[in-house]
DNA sequence: CGTATTTATCTTGATATCAAGATTGTTTAA
DNA sequence: TTAAACAATCTTGATATCAAGATAAATACG
């Protein structure tokens, strides 16, 4: 099995610190790692959209949402781990480039609804498209069964912390 | 099998888009989740140490370098994967905090000698504990094997970008 | 030998993010 | 009904980060 950085980083541990069982960086390390590459793969897809990765996740879930593709600021940041200021942040540049719309809810008079324009719509299904196929190739390296493995896994994990 | 956010995701997608083969995102998906998730849990023990999570990777890096724990900042941010002008800010806080020295190289007087200080070393050495049985506990609802096969499936995926 | 290229570090300007607070509106319950 | 609690969104101020460029020194090469 050839060996990685994170590898070298365990065993000058190893080293330094015998007492210490640092195998946990073995899986936090990696991820830690992996998540920077990641990015930065998914990242050159979406530019050509010429979209943030913050913008691609809110025009994504607006568009798995289905029909009318409308959802709250509050949906919105919630399901994607981020603050409220942030989602601000991102429905205005969303909203300056024609992609989303604010429009006042009709039942709640202190929420907003947020739409995909036809122009965000057209733009998401193709970003979503060449994103899935980016995101075949990053993963080729791994048959279908170690994809599986991975996946359980993570959601094992994933789960510890979402009660 | 307990079902997570991601599969909620992947059914979305199921249904609105049944002509793409979203599966990638059950890995790729519950990667970005859990490293927002780790950053978390793993920042609230370097709080404890007054530590930036950038600010702990440096010194654990010249911690495990081993002695005189001294390194160049071109190795540091190398190795930690960010920029040249991100590295000169941390060492800014670290020697401001007085946890690092910088002194210059006496063989390339391009150079500076990042160095851990006495206090630095002592900083690091309480952290790096506190940090490992963190990370123990954040991995404790897998089991030993689970835990082996998570780590070599990481690594296996990580070499895919480290040729 | 002297010029061009590469290397090491730092500076600058821009930006995505967060925490905390402000504002406005809704719900609860006495 | 009305006061208190809660909720939804936005604003503000701070910061970690990056890309690109500046500066200075070392190395390579014709």
């Amino acid at each position: 099995m050839t060996s990685d950085p994170v590898d070298t980083i365990l065993s000058q541990w190893k080293e330094e610190r015998p007492d210490i069982d640092a195998s946990p960086m073995g899986i936090i390390g990696r991820m830690a790692r992996l998540s920077k590459y990641l990015d930065r793969a998914i990242q050159e897809t979406f530019a050509m959209f010429e979209l943030q990765p913050g913008e691609f996740d809110v025009l994504a879930t607006l568009r798995r949402s289905g029909d009318p593709y409308q959802l709250l600021p509050t949906e919105l940041f919630n399901s994607m781990m981020v603050s409220s200021g942030t989602m601000t942040h991102r429905l205005d540049r969303l909203e300056q480039a024609g992609l989303v719309s604010r429009r006042p809810s009709p039942s709640d008079r202190r929420s907003v609804l947020i739409t995909l324009t036809p122009k965000g719509f057209e733009l998401i299904e193709k970003a979503v498209e060449a994103h899935v196929e980016n995101m075949h190739r990053i993963l080729s390296d791994l048959d279908e069964a170690e994809r599986d493995t991975l996946a359980q896994l993570l959601r094992k994990l994933l789960l510890s912390f979402t009660p």
